[in-house]
RNA sequence: GCAGGGGUUCCCGAGUGGCCAAAGGGAUCAGACUGUAAAUCUGACGCGAAAGCUUCGGUGGUUCGAAUCCACCCCCCUGCACCA
């Protein structure tokens, strides 16, 4: 028999991770008294997750370590219609080959956070298009779409802003979204006896109109809980960077920029972040804080924060690549690596890529840069060059070596014979090999 | 369909014949200061190493000269009509 944690409830909380809760002051009642069926879904709208589902994904988890079974929705079908809640604007339709690709990702993705194989409250995932594909119109116009008054609707906050605002606008299709969504947890709560959805803030709409649903269609009692919106102390937006989002898969982020990424946290949110990504136990995040505060400096929180976060999406091997990479290039000096080191630097996902010698002399090093990616033109390179931001082996290099590509990558210089490590700015690192 | 409003560089948003690669803000990048923070200050921010080239929904036109004027077209919004 499952044991349930009964103190699930308080750790959320204490952790911030209860946005809004539907009937009052039940849930922690209810989640102490037994095993739940909950489920909280991600639509495919790319061909992979990203950190921002990050907080439902491992609330999922922590319900299941609770004793709660989890269920991992993938919107096969939802993701052919497109959430529109809080969405300045319609978007546009991917097709359903692309879509059904995507679920098929995510589905993979998903299942490697939860656990399929502990008992009664192994994990699920479902995707809804094995029920919303073969329903038709007018079914679903007659038993669901009844259900839903468009007085209701449209007073939505999520839509709000859509039908209100001058210049926007919503399409009947994302507007029916909500009855999709809706039809999902009246589903899983005949299939499942699921009873709790949770989602992001800006859920909230679509998950108590699946309780409404839920009852109207079967009589049945459900509960939603949402999970606040990450938000960043200087109010730019959560997850993403220089060079675009931060994804889980390892093949879209390496496993170095997503450590990266976790580590350049700044010092007003990093605790919050601890406490939202990471498993760690309160009191010992308490404890990270209080020491940072009383230490002059560099504060630990950043690192122990992001060896968390990198283990669990990308596991102790990720994070070792992650971390050899970062000790090599930011601690330790480059003469100090050997070339098996260099070699393994590049499996590591350092971003690398191959030149010909005899071709370099064609471009100016600000071309070779901006197509090695580190820059996404000309003049940032140039720029960078101008302030000496430019180093390649650590040797500065100097505007007017900019049009002699050549000089630049002499093979004196080169780590054993074939190597450059180009560091543009602070912190972006290019290996090259010449071939 | 009719009437009105609108489509400007990543986003918001000025600009209504030359002084416009296009104000201002945000985001982003680089530098200084630092802790691979924050705040602050400085610079960059269509493309190009440069000469120069290409932009303001699209296509044509007027003009020495157009983001700005004209014609047609496309798209969005609001209202009305049509429909019922």
């Amino acid at each position: 028999m499952t044991t349930i944690d009964a103190s699930l409830f308080e750790d959320l909380q204490a952790r911030g991770l209860i946005a809004q809760t539907t009937g009052g002051d039940v849930m922690a009642d209810y989640l102490a008294a037994g095993s739940r069926t909950l489920y909280s879904g991600f639509d495919p709208t790319a061909d992979s997750l990203h950190i921002g589902h990050l907080v439902p994904l491992l609330a999922l988890k922590r319900f299941q370590r609770a004793g709660h079974k989890p269920i991992a929705l993938v919107g096969g079908a939802t993701g052919l219609v497109g959430d529109p809640s809080f969405k300045a604007a319609e978007r546009k339709l991917n097709t359903p080959d692309i879509v059904a690709g995507w679920t098929d990702k995510l589905k993979a993705q998903v299942s490697r956070f939860i656990d399929f194989d502990c008992g009664a409250n192994s994990a699920e995932v479902v995707n809804n298009l094995d029920w919303m594909g073969q329903m038709d119109v007018l079914t679903f116009l007659r038993d669901v779409g009844k259900h839903f008054s468009v007085n209701n609707m449209i007073n939505k906050e999520s839509v709000k802003q859509r039908i209100d605002r001058e210049g926007a606008g919503i399409s009947f299709t994302e507007f029916t979204y909500m009855l999709l969504q809706s039809y999902d947890f009246a589903e899983l709560y005949q299939r499942y006896n699921c009873t709790l959805q949770i989602g992001g803030s800006d859920q909230w709409g679509n998950i108590t109109g699946g309780i409404d649903l839920a009852r109207r269609m079967y009589g049945g009692e459900t509960y939603g809980l949402t999970l606040p919106l990450v938000t960043k102390a200087d109010g730019t937006k959560f997850g993403k960077t220089e060079s675009g989002t931060i994804w889980l898969d390892p093949a879209k982020t390496s496993p170095y920029a997503f450590y990266q990424f976790w580590l350049g946290a700044a010092d007003a949110d990093v605790y919050k972040f601890l406490r939202y990504f990471t498993f760690l136990p309160l009191e010992q995040i308490a404890a990270i804080e209080a020491s940072d505060r009383e230490t002059q400096g560099r504060p630990q929180a950043q690192s122990v924060l992001a060896r968390e976060v990198t283990a669990l999406i990308h596991g102790d091997e990720g994070l070792a690549a992650a971390e050899r990479i970062t000790e090599a290039l930011f601690s330790g000096s480059l003469e100090s690596l050997g070339e098996s080191d260099l070699e393994q630097l590049k499996l590591d996902g350092l971003p690398s890529s191959e030149l010909v010698r005899g071709e370099l002399a064609s471009r100016p090093l600000t071309q070779w840069l901006v197509d090695a990616g580190m820059a996404g033109s000309g003049k940032q390179v140039k720029d960078a060059l101008a302030r000496a931001a430019v180093a390649i082996n650590g040797v500065a290099v100097d505007a007017d070596d900019n049009t002699n590509a050549e000089a630049c990558f002499v093979s004196e210089r080169a780590l054993f014979g074939r190597f450059y490590v180009v560091k543009l700015g602070k912190k972006k690192y290019h290996l090259f090999e010449i071939k």
